[in-house]
DNA sequence: GCTGAAATTTGTCTAGG
DNA sequence: CCTAGACAAATTTCAGC
């Protein structure tokens, strides 16, 4: 059969359905406030608890919504100093060692970049001190030519991605 | 009313009592899955539900858990480009300026640096022409000189605020 | 500060429109 | 996608130690 009729506004990928701006207003409620009731939920965006659920329930599903979590201050953990550490390394392939970094609590990012450094990581220790042992560990990774180390005097952002999108950033629209 | 009575023995500076073994072995499972229920938590630390529903309320109320958030993931918010910004700005002062910027959902972190650049931006974009446009924007704001980008391949590590503590990092121990 | 039990709210699923 | 209902499971409170 072919579907002539028109009736098929909707597009059907039905098991992966987009993200639409209902979606991203729940999102925005829940990466400020996860303990949010779906009732109250719904009356923010004009849907019932059982319709909120069900669009949570998928992006979980759909891992839109990687996880719950709880965020942390770091100063009350004791860790009052972040550093962000741009390493350049020598010979790709040495990567995994670096990587294996993550699997201490200072280290919270991660990323490869472009740039004259290699990689970049994110790191809250909490001192000065326990960040030159932890450049001194770095070092001690074969391949690993040179750091630069940028220390965060002041945070004045700190969140996770963000649902809402700008759509016209490049036309000059105010921010006041 | 007065309050006559002498059973004030509760030291009111007792409202602050710190972050224990417990705590963070709590808040360790709470960065990763916050759905969790205190009945879970308390058979895995050896605390009944109610004790630890008790030790989160503080932490809550203390602050040391800032917030209960979902995680994004930015692909599926369309969101597929990653970068941090090294902004040099001339003269300090035009910093609320630059701190306005975090009204962007693009814009995740704002920290002030030290090394040769100013602030330091984590932005996520949708891609490259986005962060062009955001660039722009960046350049429009009076006093900033320069800015240099690094932008992230890939991710190997993303996360929060870890509440464990390395105590043996400058001593050398493998990662393996 | 912890326990154990009780009370209340919420999450979650089902059925029918 | 909504309403409505019902059940399971969670949060939250409380007396007592």
């Amino acid at each position: 059969m072919e579907p002539k009729n028109t009736d098929q506004i909707q597009k059907n990928t039905k098991t992966q359905r987009s993200i639409d701006t209902i979606d991203r207003r729940i999102l925005s409620v829940l990466t400020k406030d996860a303990t949010t009731s779906y009732a109250e939920l719904g009356a923010m965006v004009g849907l019932s608890a059982p319709a909120v659920h069900e669009r949570v329930k998928r992006m979980r599903k759909a891992e839109a919504i990687k996880a719950t979590v709880v965020a942390l201050d770091g100063k009350a953990m004791g860790k009052s100093f972040l550093a962000f550490i741009h390493v350049e390394a020598r010979g790709w392939g040495k990567t995994t060692e670096l990587v294996a970094l993550g699997q201490l609590p200072e280290v919270e990012e991660i990323h490869s970049a472009t740039g004259d450094t290699g990689l970049i990581l994110k790191v809250r220790t909490e001192n000065s001190v326990a960040l030159e042992g932890f450049l001194w560990r770095l070092y001690d990774i074969e391949g690993v030519r040179s750091t630069k180390t940028y220390v965060a005097l002041s945070t004045y952002l700190e969140r996770g991605v963000q649902p809402e999108i700008t759509h016209s950033l490049a036309e000059g629209g105010n921010i006041k």
